[in-house]
DNA sequence: GTACTTGTTGAACG
DNA sequence: TCGTTCAACAAGTA
């Protein structure tokens, strides 16, 4: 599923691609995927391309275009010729439309962008310019504004949580979702149990460079795999294949041999190797 | 039929 | 009010 990686690497994508062309019109295939009403983007034009956490901005003159890809949330841009796009499945390779397409943006030049999601998770939202209101993000994950020093501040808010929960709240550091804390904590070399309350300054640095060295990885293999999207092969195994943690239990550790393990922490797969996490 | 998967929101707990 | 846990959401897979 995309997470942070994926739709900064599709932020680019759009960003060569969209910038300057006018929306001629947006088709609705499933009510429920969009929000407000589209009629306000006819006529618009794309200024600018933003990513905040895990949203995708689309800023026209007066409107802005919200989307959020959740699980299985792809865009798709065809321009007659080529795909762009994320969570590569075969039926990119096929026609667009297709069943799990749900909404369609034509623009002026000819070329469409098509919203998929397989299971109707994500959705498009279209508000007024400057009506945005972020409130319950925590920095940028990518920007200089993100200090081992805030990580620590923020994450002293939740004292009695395993590290690994912690880390998912979006307060703490915007767009980290299970998959990224995950790899984060093994980066850090750190048990994802531990209780914030017991981690060591060494620790919350280890933490801060696990946390970008998990996000890097991943924009570098979220834009390989994007190239190798056409091989059919590629479509399910594309996180897997560079994670150290994630969906890896049962199998030995890529860095010591160990088996990883997986438990269950707030609800969700937590997956860690008991010998290189402490 | 059951268990499990995703991020976000909101309810409900002490 | 705050910190925390948990269910709900849609729709699929094993």
């Amino acid at each position: 599923m995309p997470e942070l990686p994926e739709v900064e690497v599709i932020k680019l994508s759009l960003q060569r691609k969209i910038i300057g062309l006018t929306i001629k019109k947006i088709q609705i295939l499933s009510p429920k995927s969009f929000i407000g009403n589209p009629n306000l983007a006819q006529g618009q034009k794309v200024l600018k391309i933003e990513r905040k956490a895990k949203l995708l901005l689309i800023n026209l003159d007066k409107n802005l275009l919200l989307f959020h890809l959740k699980m299985t949330g792809q865009l798709i841009l065809e321009d007659g010729k080529r795909f762009i796009g994320g969570h590569p499945t075969e039926d990119m390779m096929g026609k667009m439309p297709n069943n799990h397409t749900r909404v369609i943006f034509s623009f002026s030049d000819g070329s469409h962008l098509y919203f998929n999601d397989q299971r109707r998770f994500g959705w498009v939202k279209i508000i007024d310019n400057g009506k945005l209101t972020i409130d319950n993000l925590g920095p940028e994950p990518l920007e200089k504004e993100f200090t081992w020093e805030i990580l620590k501040n923020n994450l002293l808010k939740h004292k009695s949580m395993p590290v690994k929960v912690a880390i998912m709240d979006q307060k703490v550091v915007s767009g980290v979702g299970n998959i990224y804390s995950n790899e984060a904590c093994f980066n850090a070399g750190i048990d994802p149990r531990t209780k914030i309350s017991n981690l060591s300054d060494l620790q919350f640095k280890r933490l801060h460079l696990g946390v970008l060295k998990s996000l890097k990885d991943g924009i570098a293999h979220g834009g390989s795999t994007r190239a190798h999207f056409r091989d059919p092969e590629g479509h399910r195994g594309y996180f897997l294949d560079y994670a150290y943690v994630y969906g890896r239990d049962k199998h030995p550790c890529k860095v010591c041999g160990t088996i990883i393990k997986k438990i269950s922490l707030g609800g969700r797969g937590t997956y860690f190797c008991p010998q290189c996490q402490k």
